[in-house]
DNA sequence: TTACAAAGTTAGATTAATCTAACAAATATT
DNA sequence: AATATTTGTTAGATTAATCTAACTTTGTAA
C-alpha cells in the first residue's frame, strides 16, 4: 500500500494534477483554458506545464486537444486529493476548525512530504470516508467512491432531501451557509420553486420558509429521502 | 498580539532567518560560511540572500563582516522558531509521533501561512513552554526563555543530573538515545569519566553502567541536581 | 463560405533561488 | 614579512515557474 508515495511531484505539479482531476471528474477531459481559469495561471504557462507533465507520463497531451490524466497521473492526483481531504477532516475533527476555515490551510498542508504524517491523520480520524464538505476521501490505493449527488436545484417541489455535500468549499460560501444555520445532514423540505429565477423556498430545522437563490441551490448536493 | 504575522517572508527567507538565529544564539553574530554549511547552500547564494534580507531590514550586513539580525529580523526569526517548536510538540503530543520523527515534518509545516493554525495548536497543547527536545518555545511576542543548560560532558564525576534537553534533533541521534532508553527527564548518575577520550560511564533507570562517548555527552543538556 | 471570436501556441522576458568559476580580502602559518 | 589557507564577493549561467505580446488554430456566426 501507499505505492504512489514514490512519485515525487513538486507542489506546483500537485496543484495542476488536482485541478485536472477535479475538472475532469465529469467530462473526462479538460481544456487548457479551463485549467488556466481554475488555477488563475495564464494559458501559455499551462501549456508548458502540460508538456512537462506529458513528458513525465502523468498526462496525455497533444497540441490543440484537451488533456487527460494517464493512469499514473490519476493515481498521483488521487493521492493529492486524499491528502487534501484527510487534512480538512483533521483540521475540523481534531483541531476544532469550522468547515469554512479549512480549505486554504489544507491547500498548503496537502504538499507536506511525509507519508507517515497522513497515515497518522487517517488513523487518528478512524479512516474517514468523507471530508467536512461531504466529498469522498480516496482510499490509500487511490480508489474513490463515485456516486454523483444531485444538486438541490435539480429537485422538485415537495421533495424531502438531506444536505450531503457542498460543491463549493470557499470560506465565503460556507460562512453564508453558517449564517443560515445550514450544515451537512440537515433535513430539507422543498416548499416551492420560483419558475422565474429558479430560487427555492425551503424549510429545515423548524424554520418557516427560507428563500435560497439558484446560485446557492446549485452548490448544495443532496440525498433524496422520498420521491 | 501576533504582531509579526504581518511580515510575509518566503519559505526560503524563513529558513535563513531561523538559521541565523540558531547559529547566533551564543556568539551573537554569524559568518556567511557558517550559514552556508548549516543550510547546505553555497556561499555566493548566501551572500546574495544576505543582501536581500538587509534590503528588507531583517539583517545587518556589510561586506566581509559577520551578519546579525535586526530587531525586526529577530522577531520574524522567533516566530518561525515558535511555529517549528509548537509543531514538533503537536506532532508528539496530539498525533503520537516519536521525538525522533518530528523535526523534518516540522521543518515543512512551520511555513504554513495561517496564524490561526498555530494558535489552535498552541491552545490544544495548553500553551506549552518547551518542545519535545527540551528547547523553549518563544511566546507570541517573540520572547524566549534563555537559560543555557550545561552539557553532560561539562559535569563532574559523582554528579547527579537530569536530562533536560538535547542539542541535536536528528532522527539518527534520537533513535540512538531511544535504543539506550534515554529520554527527557531521565535521572543520571555520573559514575566515572575516562580522561583519555572524555567518555562517561553513567547509570540511570536502574542500569548498571553504560558508557557514552564525548560526542554524545556534548549533545545531552542537563539540569544539575546537587553539586 | 467567409469572417470573427475564442482557444491555444510560440517566443522571449522576468523572478526567486540556486549554482560554478574566477577573483579578492582577511586570517593564519611559516 | 612573505606565503598559504580560509573566507567572501563578483560575474554570469541555470532551473522552475511564471508572465506578455504576437501569432495560429479551431470553432461559431453571419
Ligand atoms: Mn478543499
Ligand atoms: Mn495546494
Ligand atoms: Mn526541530
Ligand atoms: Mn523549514
Amino acid at each position: 500500500m501507499y505505492s504512489y508515495i514514490c512519485l515525487m511531484n513538486s507542489l506546483t505539479e500537485e496543484n495542476y494534477l488536482k485541478a485536472i482531476y477535479s475538472l475532469s471528474a465529469d467530462r473526462g477531459t479538460v481544456n487548457v483554458n479551463d485549467l488556466s481559469k481554475r488555477l488563475d495561471i495564464r494559458m501559455p504557462t499551462v501549456t508548458s506545464m502540460m508538456k512537462k507533465l506529458a513528458e513525465r507520463k502523468l498526462v496525455r497531451y497533444e497540441k490543440y486537444k484537451p488533456v487527460s490524466l494517464t493512469p499514473k497521473g490519476e493515481k498521483a492526483a488521487m493521492y493529492v486529493v486524499r491528502k487534501h481531504r484527510l487534512t480538512e477532516m483533521f483540521l475540523v475533527e481534531i483541531m476544532g476548525f469550522g468547515w469554512e476555515e479549512v480549505h486554504d490551510i489544507a491547500e498548503q498542508i496537502e504538499h507536506v512530504k511525509s507519508a507517515e504524517f497522513f497515515r497518522k491523520m487517517d488513523e487518528l480520524l478512524g479512516h474517514p470516508s468523507f471530508d467536512p464538505h461531504g466529498s469522498p476521501i480516496p482510499d490509500p490505493e487511490g480508489n474513490i467512491r463515485r456516486d454523483p449527488l444531485p444538486a438541490l436545484s435539480e429537485c422538485r417541489e415537495g421533495e424531502k432531501v438531506s444536505l450531503s455535500a457542498v460543491s463549493d468549499s470557499s470560506s465565503e460560501f460556507l460562512t453564508f451557509l453558517n449564517s443560515r444555520r445550514l450544515s451537512l445532514g440537515t433535513e430539507i423540505n422543498i416548499l416551492s420553486i420560483e419558475p422565474f429565477d429558479g430560487s427555492m423556498m425551503l424549510s429545515y430545522d423548524g424554520t418557516s420558509g427560507q428563500v435560497f437563490s439558484k446560485v446557492v441551490c446549485d452548490k448544495l448536493l443532496v440525498g433524496r429521502k422520498e420521491k
